[in-house]
DNA sequence: TAAATTTGGTTTATATTGTAAACTTGTTTA
DNA sequence: TAAACAAGTTTACAATATAAACCAAATTTA
């Protein structure tokens, strides 16, 4: 009745990430922090999770000068992404 | 863009019994256990704080000579269940 | 009827998470 | 060249979730 939500998911923080990457080719971290609101640390070690569970991957460049890091989903994430949202509909509708 | 989430709800077990208890007039322990699959301890500790924060209103009485407890959604409850599931979708629909 | 088992939980301890604060490295600006 | 800023990372701490241990009363069984 009430499937087992994906922890990696399940989190406010990499949810809003994995959302924003869903629906764009690739997004770079100050773009990822403005669109959350959140912390650079806070951001930084999310962001990390999701590389580590091939959610996402991510590429370190330059954008002249200054150092830029850019986030793109991967198969599997998108897969993950889809997977949650349906999971979490089972648990919204149930009250209906 | 991403509301905040009510950290009470977003819990996989709390949005479990809330959800139950949003569709029903009242529902027991033992009937939210078998439903959610937790624990005996993990489900008293969440109904605990589902009470403490007046999502809920928990009833101790018997059943023949067996304890029973009974739980019940509360008006505040109902109100930040339905509140909750309109900023997750916000989270949802986001990479559409 | 005494011992073992089940029911219906609560308490406590631990492992996992989330998050903020502090730090680093390099760049721009006054 | 000193101060302020950009783009992150690391670290340390607080909050959470969860399992394990425990408890009391009722029921079943030997």
């Amino acid at each position: 009745m009430f499937p087992k939500l994906d922890p990696l998911l399940h989190s406010e923080l990499r949810l809003a990430v994995m959302s924003i990457l869903a629906g764009v080719d690739e997004a770079d971290f100050t773009y990822l922090k403005k669109q959350t609101g959140a912390t650079s640390g806070n951001l930084s070690v999310q962001i990390d999770k999701l590389t580590a569970a091939d959610y996402i991957t991510v590429e370190k460049g330059f954008k002249g000068k200054m150092p830029r890091t850019t986030c793109k989903i991967t198969p599997t994430g998108q897969e993950a992404f889809s997977h949650y949202v349906e999971s979490l509909k089972e648990y919204l509708s149930a009250g209906k």
